[in-house]
RNA sequence: GCGGGCAUAGCUCAACUGGAUAGAGCGCCAGACUACGAAUCUGGAGGUUUGGGGUUCGACUCCCUAUGCCCGCACCA
């Protein structure tokens, strides 16, 4: 028979059979498969000894018991009973070579994936810059995990939608009209807007601080802003329209294109019915004069209040971000949501979350999965944050840029024939691939320790290890005279020797990457895997020559060939990584 | 003060959420191109997983505790 896209799922459902014919599955049996180490198998199912615990039998008899049972795998697997209780299975080469021929193709990988979350609809809310702000090097986390784990939930079926939560709204916006209106410079605005608008908040800043009647005058800037002027609000207009046109261009870099761009203004009507609501249903209450939310049962926020509404009567990012959970649950119908910023907003997240779903329950809204995924701070090589205020701030456009220059330099060394503009497109795609390569290894919760050398070297666990891999796949596509896109290999034959069998072992595991990357939210799975399936494959290929005169050897390593650069390929695609032809 | 997070090889990081002998890269040492791209590959050295206790067939992972660093905590987001 033929396995599904997910191995270990089909190995699940034959132990959960297995299972049931000895009575075990009422008493709460979990196969618990998971990919093994090589040295033991491809996949091992550790649920006979959990359950031979709970009910105090020994769990290796039990396992037995269970193996017994399984009788058809064994045209597929090796399956042997090892330690205390583990089960272990081992792909045969013939089965090997069924998955190979059955996923030939991205969209055959996709399609085999696709299952997981078909019908669902995911809200992705990540970037989220301010406007009127340049974006700096703090940003680039949420933006590249951002846009991969959208990736990894269209590649599991969903219905992604991309919501960009900039903060367009603010106290800012009283100083920097003043300052718009008295000292805009026009020809800076057509060139550089956002350095514009910081150098006019700047001076806005220091001038009411200098001046209390220029504070006053920029209050009421503001005040006139929010009761709807209509200059005032032409001039906010214009700094958005500026700003989103600014991160477009670093956005169209990193291969983000978002589907909404409902900023914080957006909610500013909305927020009336959060007031209602919360206090119909009992949660929101009066406290020195500002409207609160309270969780008793909680450690912490049983008296650290979530702040609602402010004394003034004006609204504030909790308010405001109540009223987004509701939109995107009433208007989109999300079955879930994801917003992806750093992990210090997680106080803010947990009472946010935990107010939503008490308040959706009393409601009877439907409420979405929630999730809130974080990432640690850029820091310097201090172990500091790198903060906005900082002079020293890194601005994201000159990272890129940086990035593109340091890889430029690496391709006319490398690659001194290649012509000039070809090495200019390369480094535009291996210089910006470090940089969300450098972000999206590594587990996400951890401090990002920022260091150009470690951001844009490129060797080890790099983009470039990678993209190599995929150049040099395709040049021996190009060597052999065939198109990787429909090659020829009708005939190929189970893998044989050592190196060829550990890449096709290898190439299976693609689908178990990328749902523990998706189900976790943590795209360094996949990462993780692709680092390791190139180094498979570099192993292969210098221990195997491909193109050899046996046409049986031939096709066989052709084809594992192929459905490297296959999987290589779409791996990278949903991490929102360029590849190349040649590097 | 209250609460959260982190601590793994010299350095930067993994370890599939309680599974088998804790793995990679960089750096160091020794090898491999008149072979499809050496941005590569093959070996080697390097560990009391911050210290101390506990839970169990099994702990980097869970609990307690000590230390160190980071972060949040009433009207910024």
């Amino acid at each position: 028979m033929n396995l599904p896209f997910n191995v270990a799922s089909h190995l699940d459902a034959a132990l959960r059979a297995s299972a049931a014919l000895l009575g075990l599955t009422d008493r709460g049996f979990q196969p618990e498969v998971r990919v093994a180490d090589p040295a033991n198998g491809d996949f091992q199912a550790n649920g006979a000894l959990a359950f031979a615990k709970s009910e105090k039998q020994n769990p290796r008899a039990l396992a037995q018991q269970i193996v017994d049972q399984l009788g058809q795998l064994d045209a597929d697997f090796d399956i042997n009973l090892a330690g205390p209780g583990f089960i272990n299975f081992r792909l045969k080469p013939g089965a090997l070579l069924g998955w190979l021929q059955a996923y030939d193709s991205e969209a055959h990988l996709q399609a085999g994936a696709a299952s997981v979350r078909l019908g669902q609809t995911w809200l992705v809310d990540y970037s989220s810059p301010n406007t009127a702000k340049q974006m700096h090097v703090g940003h680039l986390r949420s933006a590249v995990i951002g846009e991969a784990i959208c990736r990894l939930l269209a590649f599991s079926g969903a219905r992604v939608i991309r919501d960009n939560h900039i903060g367009d709204w603010g106290t800012q916006f009283g100083k920097l009209i003043w300052a718009y209106k008295r000292h805009l410079d026009q020809a800076a605005l057509a060139s550089e807007p956002l350095e514009e608008f910081e150098r006019l908040y700047k001076l806005g800043n220091s001038s009411a601080e200098a001046d209390p009647a220029v504070l006053t005058e920029a209050q009421q800037e503001l005040v006139k802003l929010q009761a709807g002027d209509a200059a005032n609000l032409a001039i906010w207009h214009e700094i958005n329209r500026a700003s989103l046109a600014a991160f477009q261009e670093i956005y169209d870099q990193l291969g983000i294109r978002f589907d909404f761009t409902h900023g914080e203004s957006f909610y500013n009507d909305k927020v009336e019915r959060i007031y209602r609501e919360l206090s119909e249903a009992g949660l929101a209450r009066e406290s020195e004069g500002a409207l609160v939310v309270f969780h008793p049962e909680h450690p912490r926020f049983a008296k650290q209040p979530f702040l609602i509404r402010k004394k003034d009567g004006a609204a504030n990012y909790a308010s405001s971000d109540l009223a987004t959970v509701l939109y995107r649950a009433e208007h989109f119908h999300a079955d879930g949501i994801v917003v992806v910023t750093d992990y210090r907003q997680a106080d803010h997240f947990e009472q946010l979350y935990l107010t939503a779903r008490k308040w959706f329950a009393a409601k009877n809204h439907p409420l979405p999965e929630l999730h809130h995924v974080t990432f640690g701070a850029v820091t310097g090589e201090d172990g500091k944050a790198l903060k906005t205020r900082d002079g020293g701030t890194i601005r994201l456009k000159d990272l890129l840029h940086e990035a593109q220059e340091r890889a430029f330099q690496l391709v006319s060394e490398r690659s001194p024939d290649f012509p000039e503009a070809e090495r200019r497109e390369i480094a535009g795609v291996v210089g910006v691939a470090s940089v969300q390569y450098a972000d999206l290894s590594q587990n996400r919760s951890s401090d990002y320790v920022f260091a150009w050398d470690k951001m844009i070297s490129l060797e080890g666990n790099t983009a470039a290890y990678l993209l190599y891999a995929v150049a040099r796949i395709r040049s021996i596509f190009r060597k052999a005279g065939l198109d990787p896109a429909q090659p020829a290999l009708a005939g190929a034959t189970a893998p044989e020797t050592a190196q060829e069998v550990a890449l096709a072992r290898k190439l299976v595991k693609f689908s178990d990457a990328t749902l523990l990357a998706t189900s976790t939210l943590r795209p360094h799975f996949l990462s993780l895997y692709l680092y390791e399936l190139a180094g498979e494959f570099s192993a292969f290929y210098a221990a195997d020559k491909v193109i050899v005169e046996d046409e049986v050897v031939r096709t066989r390593r052709l084809l594992l060939c192929h459905r490297t650069l296959v999987v290589l390929e779409t791996g990278l695609h949903l991490l929102g990584l360029r590849t190349l032809e040649r590097m």
